[in-house]
This record gives structure tokens, C-alpha cells and sequence, in this order.
DNA sequence: CTTGTGCCCTGACCGC
DNA sequence: TGCGGTCAGGGCACAA
């Protein structure tokens, strides 16, 4: 479920209930979900601290603390975040605990892929993984001339290259399928044959696709990702009616519409 | 620079 | 019902 309008959902709902906030409880039920330090270390040190800020970069979750200290969370595959009363029922995929009086924040992860790490807070950017994220696709920044730049001398597949984090950093693979959707380009072209008109559809495509999903995520708690979703119906195109086509690109599969997209 | 592969984990689903 | 294979919205290391 997480890509970069998840993440932005998750972060606005950390940022409404635990801004401010002094954590009281750190309760670590596997330990492997703690990168860094060591499980014991990470809930000692968190144990007591307020969260000033809480923020997104590419897919990944920042809550930035008093005393210079910053958790650097990424959800991978299957983690997620909720914040319910401390009473409610343990979900069996609970993997932490965070406990703000008498509500609970839990990061609960069924395929253990996510991670969190404790880090100096001037020191977040640094961290393998978030050090190498390119640019953000929704800042001022990303505009039509960066993205061509990042593209222009390309030969991998546009795809390929959409899911690149180094390059343009959130991107995940439902999303990717959406922007070429939406952009009517098929997933195969490469970056260096892509011509200002359709350079432009991309950009837009990127800009607006992210924009609808997080506008889809940030009414009141969290959706599966249904809304925008070139794969619903059986596998038809939305637009023509034909069937969608199938191929692994970049180690993933594209689903895409041969007619509609070129 | 590029693509491909395996790996980290767990569970759902499908065909036999 | 049981079993095995396949696949999954991420990212890394490594090889060719």
C-alpha cells in the first residue's frame, strides 16, 4: 500500500495526534523492526520525549523529537501506522508500541519488510537510503525541464525509471502504472524517446496523479488504495474497454493498455 | 549505465 | 482438506 501519498496520509495523521504530544510508553514487540540502535536503546531514548514535527521524504516517515532526535520510519510492503485507545484489541502484526496517555500509536507490519531507525535529527538526511532520494515530485522544484533533465539521456524503460528513488523519490509501482496511464505513454518507452509533448503529459501525469491520491487519503483515516487504480474492473482499460496487458518491467508488473498507451 | 536475480518475510490464492 | 507453487503497492546487494 505505501507509496508516496500513503506515506503523506500516515504522516498527516501521526502529525494530528502526536505534535506536541510526550511520549509515555515504547513498547517494542519484534525487536527485528528497529534498525537502529538497538531495540532497548531506541525505547529508552524515545521514552519521554515530544514530537516537534512530523514530516514525509520519498516513502519515508520522519517524527522529529526534543533533544535532537529523529525516528526515520519506512513502511515497505505491508507496514501501516494506526493510533487507537491503549484498551483496543492487539492486532496480531503489531510490531510497536508508542503511547501518548491513553491512546496508542502502533506500527503494525505483517511481512516485517519495514524499519525504523533513531537517528540525530540534523543527522536524518544522512541516512542510508533517505540520502540517496531524488527529488521530491510534488516541491516547486519538479518542474517539466527537471524531469527532462532526469530522463532526456535514459535508455531504461520510463517505468523502470519512475520507480527509481534516486531519481524522483515516492514513486511506487501502482502509482507508476497510473502516471503512464494517465499520461497515455506505454511503461516500455525509454526516457531518451520521450519528446517534449509527451514529456509534458508525464509531468502532469506525475503532478496530478499523487495530488488525487493524497486528496483520495486525507479525508478521515486511510483507504485502501481503490480510488485511482488502472488495474480495478477485471482488467479492462477505463478508457477503451479493451483488456489490459501485462509485462514485467524493472522486476515488477506493469499493467498498462496497448491501445491507449504509446 | 543497464538489466536481471536473489533475498529479506508472511499470507492469500490457485490448481491438483 | 492438504500441498506446492506463485504472487505481492519496496529496496538492497550483487552479477553480467
Amino acid at each position: 500500500m505505501p507509496e508516496l501519498p500513503d506515506v503523506e496520509a500516515v504522516a498527516g495523521l501521526l502529525r494530528r495526534r502526536l505534535m506536541g504530544r510526550r511520549i509515555d510508553r515504547v513498547r517494542i514487540l519484534d525487536h527485528a523492526v528497529v534498525r537502529s540502535p538497538s531495540a532497548a536503546a531506541f525505547a529508552r531514548r524515545l521514552r519521554g520525549r515530544t514530537v516537534r514535527h512530523v514530516s514525509r521524504r520519498g516513502k519515508y516517515l520522519m517524527l522529529s523529537m526534543d533533544g535532537n532526535l529523529t525516528v526515520v520510519g519506512h513502511l515497505r510492503m505491508t507496514g501501516d501506522f494506526v493510533v487507537v485507545p491503549k484498551i483496543a484489541p492487539v492486532h496480531p502484526h503489531t510490531r510497536l508500541v508508542i503511547g501518548v496517555d491513553a491512546t496508542d500509536v502502533r506500527f503494525i507490519d505483517q511481512r516485517r519488510f519495514g524499519h525504523l531507525d533513531l537517528v540525530a535529527t540534523d543527522r536524518a538526511a544522512e541516512l542510508d537510503g533517505v540520502r540517496r532520494l531524488g527529488i521530491e515530485p510534488l516541491s516547486p522544484e519538479f518542474t517539466q525541464a527537471r524531469l527532462r533533465g532526469l530522463l532526456q539521456e535514459r535508455r531504461g524503460a520510463v517505468k523502470a525509471l519512475l520507480l527509481r528513488q534516486d531519481l524522483i523519490a515516492g514513486i511506487g509501482n501502482i502509482y507508476a502504472d497510473e502516471i503512464l496511464f494517465q499520461a497515455r505513454l506505454s511503461p516500455d518507452r525509454t526516457g531518451a524517446s520521450l519528446r517534449p509533448a509527451e514529456l509534458r503529459r508525464l509531468h502532469r501525469a506525475i503532478v496530478t496523479s499523487l495530488r488525487r491520491g493524497i486528496a483520495a487519503l486525507s479525508g478521515r483515516g486511510r483507504t485502501i488504495g481503490d480510488l485511482i487504480d488502472v488495474r480495478e474492473r477485471g482488467g479492462v482499460c477505463p478508457r477503451c474497454r479493451r483488456p489490459l496487458h501485462t509485462a514485467t518491467i524493472g522486476g515488477r508488473t506493469a499493467y498498462f493498455c496497448p491501445h491507449c498507451q504509446r
